[in-house]
DNA sequence: TGGTAAGCGAGACGGTACGTCGAGTCTTAAG
DNA sequence: CTTAAGACTCGACGTACCGTCTCGCTTACCA
């Protein structure tokens, strides 16, 4: 018997399907999330609001599908890797502050965020679909590192994960002080050095 | 006569503004953020809808001062200096950790953050009344700390705060796994110590 | 304990209750009862729906209310009665026929008219409000007739008003054959005399 | 290419067919005229929706055909004529009055009319159909009973037919009172005596 | 006897209206 | 002037059916 929830996939016709996801990034840059609504998605894809209920159950699912539909394409790639580790993580951070700054892409964003931090059906989707991916990477790229002798081999790649971008989506989302590479720069430097003082005996090395 | 959109607060009920408060506390940790209607608060407060809208723009505006009002008792307090800063880091951390694992605080603050991050005037609020004393309670430790050479001296606080504060806030955010007071403890190690591999012979051997 | 359906009446705007019951008959001449739907009505009387479904529980309990607050004024008057009941009855057939054939009247009354026969509850409103006040008025007349010897003492006043108004009504609904004053006449005149052959023996009298 | 609106009728599946009338039937009497959805009889009837319009034009004419089918079996026969044209209509009437006391006959018979009563194109189509029909086995018996001096020879018969059969269906209709055969007697007596008075000197006494 | 053109069950689709909920405004009556 | 109460307009919600459409499938007819 089948759920009656999940109608049958094979039947679903991908042009509505695409329009709708389409419509609802559209309409998320134009007019925020707060103001976004089932019926605007509906009368912007031109598509029935009964065939929005059939395949999602909630506005937050069907703009999450939409984003990671987005954001799936493309973003299989690795970290680079030049050797030279702090120039890769700010290259890194510096597109992530990049795309953080832009207007639009900050909208859906921080739409996408709230949906995570109140949902936790879709916090579990987002970590299988992508934190999880991006995390490995991430990780792959570090313990590359860790190999070149860059970074402690006793370091946990969790945490020094956390360490290195987590400063960065705080003070996006809070908007503490403007975003900006300096301050890419700055994390880096300093996550990798520690804050401690360092000893006073000779050069770095 | 006056501006209608800022009545004389002289004349103000204080008791009717607490239960207000109360009530929205109330029923955040009742339903939930997303069902908390301004019509279930003044139901719970047993008052009129027009005296809420009276005195509070929005919803958020609300749950923002209902929030703070709870938080601003007992929070004026520095953190602990017992010359040790790792332990005192760690002290701090773990009670916030400890916070942010009770189910009903947990809500709430979520609720508060999801509103602070798509409201740029209720982030403002935020910052002045809540952030920023207490990233300047956060900064006077780590600059006592400086002043007795536990801290590099020319690191940049805010981004020292950052480092140690915004791990833990996004772990809990995006709940990538469990907070507990051991990752407390390993954030403030790893930030103090930093990523890089300590030189092997030096004084700290 | 008030009934929550049935609000407190006192508070009601009746200016906005007219404004209801004015576009309802307004849009059934318009666009006939099929095609009249609550929305309609309320974007024509510059009316949320809330406010409809506030006060009628349906379509036809508010169509109803329409119609007979229209018809409730000035209908109050006696049947005429110049001492001739075979002319004054037909004086107020040939009235009734014209109006029926009002084209907006016509619409308007046939939707009535199926209202009333579908619902059990309506039918019993209709006859205590306007049916049962006409049926009185009616055989008023006919008993006077009867104290005027013009009719027979021992007729069911019920089953004449069914015989004379009867037809009437039947060929308005299934619109048999044309419903004109000609054919009042005859029912009149059939009515009165009856079926059967008169007797032969000396004329009328 | 044959005109899409009028399908070869030869290939029609009347097995289908039936169901479809059935179950139209069935759920009038089930859950009312008013809840009865073309989906509802397709879901019924085991049956597409496709299916039932591609052979009725609306919920009204299929209903229309249903209710037909039911009662062109049957009804072909002659009214009775024992010579007693009182007696005859009595029986006729009384019958009537049994099928409309039924209350699945009662809800489908209602159905039928309002539908009539709202719809040009229905009415028309009754009247070819099932009214003319029946007006012409009962004007034929009132012809019999002029031909053998039990009706005046003057009497227009479309006006006989209305005032015996019009208040019956009249106070069915209305439910102005219960419908006994008691009743139809009245109606059958009265109609053919007439509301006058009769001459008291004369071959009648 | 196999190809093909219906009829058919199923159900997705673009729509319209439903009846409900809550937002934010306004009015009334009590204090 | 503030307050509780609640009616008001408005807009979106999520659902039910409408009538159209497309999909495989079965079932005749015709070559």
């Amino acid at each position: 018997m089948p759920t009656p929830a999940t109608p049958d996939p094979t039947r679903r016709n991908d042009a509505v399907r695409r329009a709708i996801l389409a419509a609802a990034l559209d309409q998320v840059g134009e007019v925020g999330y707060a103001k976004l609504t089932i019926e605007r998605i509906a009368k912007t894809a031109g598509v029935g609001k009964q065939t929005i209920y059939r395949w999602w159950p909630s506005k937050g699912a069907l703009f999450f599908d939409a984003f990671l539909d987005l954001a799936g394409d493309g973003e299989a790639a690795a970290l680079p890797d030049t050797g030279d580790l702090a120039a890769d993580l700010t290259l890194v951070l510096t597109a992530t502050v990049a795309e953080l700054n832009d207007e639009r892409l900050d909208r859906a964003m921080r739409a996408l965020h709230t949906e995570i931090v109140l949902d936790q059906t879709l916090a579990a989707d987002y970590a299988t679909r992508l934190d999880n991916p991006m995390r490995e990477l991430k990780k792959a790229r570090l313990r590359a590192a860790q190999d070149a002798g860059q970074l402690a081999a006793d370091v946990d790649l969790e945490v020094a994960v956390d360490l290195i971008w987590g400063p960065i989506l705080n003070r996006w989302l809070h908007r503490t002080a403007p975003l900006t590479s300096e301050y890419a720069e700055q994390v880096v430097d300093t996550a990798l050095r520690g804050l401690q003082p360092r000893p006073t005996s000779g050069p770095d090395r």
